[in-house]
DNA sequence: AATGTCGACAACCGCTGTTTG
DNA sequence: ACAAACAGCGGTTGTCGACAT
């Protein structure tokens, strides 16, 4: 495409660097209200100083309600190295077999741990088959769901003031993670019901609910 | 106790593929 | 048919904590 590309930003003007539980909350509200529906202009709607690819990146690998953290399984590690071996590099792939994981994560793992664990190896994992994933029904990525509002061009002003610790809260969250109330067999639980649930509980936390109500009879 | 080194991981960068006007 | 805009992907880098010296 002959004549380059604009900056998807400008790099002056937006923050850098690790976001701070202000923006995590910022960002998760807004997108639990409104939805994804451009990123690029997302930062500006969510009054965040931010780059549309750095909120969607957030979002993604570390803010979404259904995405796991933590310590991969030996059954996980092990369906990685499976799949990198039929697919390579296509980290977006294999991230589709593995429920709550993120293509960044898996790509982390593999470079600082299993490609090290396989180098005296040689390489090759002896299973070499394509045709997969028994284990596997695809139940991710469902953040698609939130992306259902429509997003007006208001700036919400969400002001933020706690110091806690944002992932020991999280960490908490267990009883709501929507894997284990799918792998209840609850199907009729709907996605938007979780994501408010978990969002409530943040506000909750962090003392936020006043907040949101006033939020609401702004909107 | 101070300093250096290394590993882990979050975040950024730049490219590609897809969609839209 | 074309160009621009956008989302997504994979590679790379920066930062921070743990451990060794």
């Amino acid at each position: 495409m002959g004549k380059g590309r604009a900056p998807c930003c400008d790099k002056d003007k937006v923050k850098r660097g690790p976001w701070s539980a202000q923006e995590d909350l910022r960002l998760i509200t807004f997108i639990q209200k409104h939805g994804h529906q451009n990123w690029r202009s997302l930062p500006k709607q969510a009054g965040l100083l931010r780059c549309g690819k750095s909120c969607r990146l957030r979002w993604i690998n570390y803010l979404r309600p259904n995405v796991k953290r933590g310590n991969f399984s030996k059954e996980e590690e092990e369906t990685i190295i499976r799949l990198h071996d039929s697919l390579g590099n296509k980290w977006s792939k294999i991230a589709s077999h593995l429920a709550g994981r993120t293509d960044n994560e898996i790509k982390n793992v593999w470079n600082t741990h299993l490609k090290k664990r396989l180098a005296p190896k040689n390489g090759k994992t002896p299973q070499n088959d394509e045709s997969k994933e028994s284990s596997s029904s695809c139940s991710c990525v469902t953040s698609e769901e939130v992306n259902k509002a429509e997003i007006s061009d208001t700036v919400f002003d969400i002001p933020l003031e706690s110091d806690s610790d944002f992932w020991d809260m999280l960490d908490s969250l267990g009883s709501f993670k929507p894997d284990e109330i799918q792998s209840n067999g609850v199907e009729e639980y709907s996605k938007e019901t979780e994501n408010n649930k978990w969002l409530r509980y943040l506000e909750i936390e962090l003392g936020l609910e006043v907040t949101r109500n006033e939020d609401q009879h702004n909107l």
